[in-house]
DNA sequence: ACCAGTACATAGTATCGCTGAATAGCAGCT
DNA sequence: AGCTGCTATTCAGCGATACTATGTACTGGT
């Protein structure tokens, strides 16, 4: 992708990641691979770490460390209580957000140009 | 809203002004005004004028200085044909990520069940 | 003269995601 | 034992964006 998918994924990247945690927990590394699997290629690792972090200092999820076969401990992260409800208000700031947006993009369809 | 739409924000609000200007030329007031009553009631002016800036700079669009009866001279901008296919861009941007967020809203709405 | 409304501009701040590298554990191969 | 590759986490420095707060400039009403 490029710039406009960067700026883009600033403060939906962590609804997205708090939305996966939401369905079930998960360590940094698989979400990383999640993400790489739904499409979001060039999201970089030392993006989700920081993101998980920030969450973690915020509170917003638990932690728990889990010893791995293949590597150093993992730690995994679970959705809590706080979490949950911070991850109510993203989907309300972003269904406002979204509603908006297609309302703008359903009113002047942009089909003129040709690449 | 808060901070979380502050930062969703980021990369979407120069996709919805760049719309504005497909639908119609328009001033900087003139914008802030629009979003406002679009429920946008804290995007703030120099937010607005900032990013303006930002796009001419850019080339994006084209700006035309019109005298004004009740105040400085408004600057018109309005969409030139770069502007347009980076819109278009910004569209099939906006398109993948509210896709995807939008299967992870569905995915999980509130219960956590096995698949 | 004062003030509200119109209209634009900008310096400073905070946050976020990316780049690029470092650190560390384990397995298989030579 | 050393090398390579995969797993797994961490961090410093950078660029881009939106917000805060303020300032400038013009018009009309009181």
């Amino acid at each position: 992708m490029g710039k406009q998918m960067t700026e883009m994924l600033k403060g939906t990247l962590e609804g997205i990641v708090l939305a996966i945690l939401g369905g079930q927990p998960a360590y940094g590394y698989e979400i990383t691979a999640r993400l790489r699997d739904q499409g979001f290629t060039d999201i970089a690792e030392g993006t989700i770490y920081a993101l998980l972090v920030r969450i973690e200092q915020r509170g917003l999820v638990d932690v728990e460390k889990v010893p791995s076969e293949k590597g150093p401990p993992r730690k995994v992260y679970s959705l809590n209580t706080l979490g949950s409800g911070y991850l109510e208000e993203f989907w309300k700031t972003w269904s406002f957000l979204a509603e908006r947006i297609e309302h703008l993009h359903i009113g002047h369809p942009q089909e003129q140009g040709e690449k």
